[in-house]
Order: structure tokens, then C-alpha cells, then sequence
DNA sequence: GACAAGCACGAACGATCGTGCTTTTTTGCG
DNA sequence: CGCAAAAAAGCACGATCGTTCGTGCTTGTC
């Protein structure tokens, strides 16, 4: 790997890892330089413009959203079982990822929503790709005989990011230390709902 | 009223209006002054810091909440018919707020989450608080028995926030126009599991 | 009608923002 | 090693950030 890959990895790395806790608007150039022990203009030459950066740092969080949750699970047969290590590798994605801050696709999810722009279309389209995943996953759950018929797969996947949502805002915003308990407990219900009858 | 008074009110009508789409961050003493008509020194001297500027902004929005969302269900009976309306109104509440952005909560919810200082805190604060309202509304309702005797209230009033937040995401970030019927068919899949047996 | 208080304004501050240039250092290849 | 290319630093820019200060204008009170 040529040495300018290299040090853009790393700045992506910590680009993550600092938006993570202040945000896509928060992460500065400056910071980041001096989180990164780079000059200003140095780590700027890597991305010609500011947009660029948190485009490309939207999509080192997605790829790497992708290895830590989706890919472990890809090893669970189908059907429910690997919707549930989908569901547990979720939960735990934010505190492997690093030790700062919350989800960044939560974060900007929720800053970005009024903001038109390449970065907005961006966190709109992975989070589509995402729901349409978890649908897949449940319409597999039917073939395989585990979840009903009737189920509404679409609806399955927002009520699925729903949860994941509220235990979000409840383990980061209130600290609250059953939040993992309360989003499992939720997550049952669905399951429940779900079942064959 | 006083004339510094109204002007106050004013500044904090467009803030919250301006908070909504850009974030409390995004919230600049500049770009306010702009809006409002006023000086940067003159609308500065209103509240001293920036910080204060956020922490009105925040007692704004959450004065409005109680007066749109909350008051209006207290007309309602107790019980299962408050709920149903606190729902509703929660549904609605961006919508008649402004003509702008989203749910100034969620937004700084997600942006605050880990930015500790006194706006943070206030967040969290008013999140507890709306949690416990909900959480009374629903042991309401199991005295008025049309929720079981064995519900987790707190459980309740956490599912319901999260709710809320998917909805609110699907909305605002998705622009998905079925997100209001989402949310009310996971109320009802809520509201099918508190019910008496 | 003088006066004090409250309110808003204009100018200016140091700092930092994103972004261009030019120069120096580092890297990889023949 | 030598040398071109790549990478990083240095420097500077206009703009905007939050904040301070001094100054007028508008009020309402005696």
C-alpha cells in the first residue's frame, strides 16, 4: 500500500472516531490535523474540500459498519438466527467501533436530515440500503418457516431500526444501564409478533 | 409586556425555528441576527454566551412541546384515550411547529449525546422527564384497566420514544410519506401487547 | 423638560473556519 | 545512488466565529 493510502486511512480512522463524538459539522480540519499530528493543509491536500472529507469519512464508517455487523453475522444460517446476530452485532457496534462517541450514522442521520447535499444524500441512501437488508432478512425468515406469512418485511425492518434508535438515545443520551435490556425486551416483542402462529 | 421581553421572545421563536434545520451547533449568533433583523451585539447582549442562547432556545422548544403536544391530551380522559392522543400530537408536532426543520429534540439528542456541559445535561433532563410523564400515563391506564396489570410501564414508555424516533427518521431523513402510517401500526402492535388478556 | 434605565447598534478583538498557493521533505523506482 | 513524483508543510487569504466596549436612541418617571 503507496504511503498517501496509508496516512488517509489513518485520518479516516480518526475522522470517524472524532465525528463520532462532535458530529459531521464538528469534525474540523484543524482538529483533525492536530488529532492526526498533520498539518492543516497536509491532511486538507487529501481531500480538496471539506465535503470530501465527510463523504469519505461517511464511507469509512459504512464499510467498516459492514465488516464489525453485517459480515459476522453472514456466517449464521438464514432466517431468524442470523437476524439476531444481526440484531446483537448492532447493539454492539458502537462500543467496539471506538472508545469515544455514539453512532455516527445516528448522528448524522439526525444533523443532516434538514440539509440538503451530497453528505445528506448519502447517510438517506445507506440508511434505504440498511432497511432494505433487514427486509430481505425477514423475508428469508419466512421462506424458512420462522416468521409468518403475513408479515410485512418493510414494516419489520422500521420497527427493527426503531428499536435500535431508542436504545441508542437511551444508552447514549440518558446513560440509562439497562438500555441493552430494554432494546432485547423490545426486540422479543417483535420477534414475538413475527413468529408463525 | 416589556420591550426587551418581546424581542427575547421573538429571537427565540426564529432560534428554535433556525435550530431545527441546522442544529444547536449550527445555531450561530451571526446567521440569528440575520433572521431576526437585529445587530449581532444587540441580539448578543440578550444572553450574555452562546451557551445561554442554547439553553433559552432549548426551554423554548420545550415550553412548546408542553403547550402542543401535552396540554391539548390533558383534555382527554384518562387512560388508554390520553395515550392515544399524546401519540397523535407527538406525530404532529414538528409539522405545526414550523414550516422548517424536524424535532428540535431528536436533533440535539443526537448531537449533545456526547458533548458533556449544562445544554447536554437539559436535554437529558427533559427526555427523562417526557419518559416519566409517559410512563405515569400508561399505569393510568392499567387503573382504569384497559392495560394489563402486569405491564412494565417504563418499558412502555421507552418503546413508544422509539417509535417516535423511527417515525422521525423516516419522515425527515427517508422523506418516506408512509412513515406516519409505520409509526401507527407499530403503536398499535404496542398497544395489542399492553392491553388487557 | 431633565434624567435614568433599558435597549440596540457599530466597530473591533483574537481565534478559527475552509481553502488556495509555494516550498520543502519524503518516497519509490531505475 | 540519483531523480522524478508524491506527500507534507508553510504561509497567507477572506470570512465568520463568539465576545467586548463605547455610544447613541427610546422609553417611562419625577
Amino acid at each position: 500500500m503507496p504511503k498517501g493510502a496509508r496516512t488517509r486511512h489513518t485520518i479516516l480512522r480518526e475522522a470517524v472516531d472524532l465525528a463520532s463524538v462532535v458530529g459531521l459539522q464538528g469534525l474540523t480540519i484543524g482538529s483533525l490535523a492536530t488529532h492526526t499530528g498533520l498539518s492543516k493543509s497536509g491532511l486538507f491536500a487529501h481531500f480538496g474540500s471539506k465535503q470530501h472529507l465527510q463523504l469519505a469519512t461517511l464511507e469509512a464508517v459504512t464499510e467498516r459498519f459492514r465488516e464489525v455487523v453485517i459480515r459476522p453475522a453472514l456466517t449464521r444460517p438464514r432466517g431468524l438466527a442470523r437476524i439476531r446476530a444481526l440484531f446483537e452485532n448492532w447493539l454492539n457496534w458502537n462500543d467496539q467501533a471506538g472508545p469515544r462517541g455514539g453512532c455516527l450514522f445516528a448522528q448524522a442521520a439526525a444533523e443532516l436530515d434538514d440539509q440538503p447535499g451530497p453528505a445528506r444524500e448519502y447517510v438517506a441512501s445507506a440508511q434505504r440500503q440498511w432497511l432494505e437488508f433487514l427486509a430481505g432478512a425477514a423475508r428469508r425468515a419466512i421462506a424458512t418457516g420462522e416468521f409468518r406469512r403475513t408479515l410485512d418485511c418493510v414494516q419489520f425492518a422500521h420497527d427493527l431500526n426503531a428499536i435500535y434508535l431508542g436504545f441508542h438515545q437511551a444508552r447514549r443520551l440518558l446513560r440509562d444501564p439497562l438500555a441493552r435490556t430494554r432494546a432485547r425486551r423490545a426486540f422479543h416483542r417483535l420477534l414475538e409478533d413475527a413468529r408463525t402462529p
